[in-house]
DNA sequence: AACTCATGTTAGGGGCTTTTACATGACTGG
DNA sequence: CCAGTCATGTAAAAGCCCCTAACATGAGTT
């Protein structure tokens, strides 16, 4: 048979060697779990999109959740990026960026379901992939540095822990997308943009902290 | 062989017919889920456990997802009593009452992860199980009385919505669970307890509603 | 041109899911 | 009391998946 022609679908193959099996398999593993979930997700299908048998896949990585966390932890980079993107530094106003990056939190949830999925959904043991940590942390970490950003605008004698900030606010858009973005289809119904709900969320916490709220 | 005699370790069986089938599945899918998360259970695994056949499950459950879903349910009901109670009415104080809403849901969280684990971990599709929603909507209804109850101390000129109320802390206690309750061993480490970072951002959040935080 | 080794393939053991046909025995009405 | 019925169990089997082992290929190196 050998198919070693050419006419290969974007990421086909060229021969008996795949040439960039590793990145098709990413590439096919953020597909399936975006399609499925991350439970749906299996090796010996990305093997079939990528068009390698099932065994291929072994040679670039351990296992099934070894690929799932190669998908996290880019992911976690990409959200980051995001997020960083929307802080800009806290220009040209702190709080008013500050709300933005609440925004774009829930909106990577919302447009990028399979990174999102592979990211909080997956069920990876942080112990067998530590990079999927650090790669979580420097997410995490952009938010934390805003948080400093604007409690440092206060003075010090009514400034809060900016750690604590940055948790309370992680917390509740976390858990606004959990449970409202993301989630099967039909997810419970909001009286408002799961947006707007954590908009109103953090101008309500951030004004009693004393840090006006944009009106 | 037949080991149809006596001695059963609980939830054992009589002779050829289990007695309680249904019920010692579903036993054994919490212990299961607890152990290993909503992926590791197997039916199979579920099946041995109550020393049955890996068919005999079929007789009282569709399918893996099905069994899952019970556990799902049976977990909402035992959290909105839990939450109930948390709640009292509103009793003694109704702020006082509601943080300890709060930490009754992280409490839950810690203490019966398989429940947990089960009901919001466990990607089971809701359109298949409507049961679930309402089961899900009774555990969320206590929040919702409560933030009613809590915001209709307030003057109506200046009275949150309390739907939002309720999603807002709803949110921020479900994005606490779910990073720093849940999750593997050795999740991100807190500076605080997770209960008292909820209870602290529950507090600010209050107290910009004009509602008396405790002291 | 021969060698080496990363990267593929085939084959296979073991497990899970779910269905189908069959077995058992608890209950029920004559 | 006894036969019939049906819920509830079992065994068998097809299909899929995981992961490993042994072997094949061919790209890059010397």
């Amino acid at each position: 048979m050998s198919w070693s022609g050419s006419s290969e679908g974007g990421s086909g193959r060229r021969g008996y060697h795949h040439g960039n099996l590793r990145e098709a398999l990413i590439e096919a593993a953020l597909e399936l779990v975006g399609a499925k979930g991350p439970a749906g997700f299996t090796i010996a299908e990305a093997a079939r999109l990528a068009g390698v048998s099932p065994a291929a896949p072994y040679r670039h990585f351990r296992d099934a959740e070894a690929l799932l966390s190669e998908v996290a932890v880019r992911g976690f980079d990409l959200f980051a990026e995001r997020l960083a993107k929307a802080w800009n530094g806290g220009r040209p106003q702190a709080v008013r960026a500050f709300e933005d990056l609440g925004r774009t939190y829930l909106a990577f949830a919302r447009e990028e379901p399979a990174y999102y999925a592979a990211m909080f959904e997956s069920r990876i043991s942080q112990e067998a992939h530590p990079e999927l940590l650090a790669a979580g942390d420097r997410a995490f970490g952009v938010l934390r540095d805003a948080a400093d950003h604007v409690a440092a605008t206060l003075p010090p004698d009514r400034r809060p822990p900016s750690l604590m900030m940055a948790l309370h606010i992680w917390g509740m858009a976390h858990g606004i997308a959990s449970l409202f973005v993301r989630e099967s289809p039909s997810r419970r119904k909001l009286p408002m943009a799961a947006e707007d709900l954590l908009e109103a969320g953090v101008l309500i916490y951030l004004q009693s902290l004393g840090l006006a709220g944009g009106q």
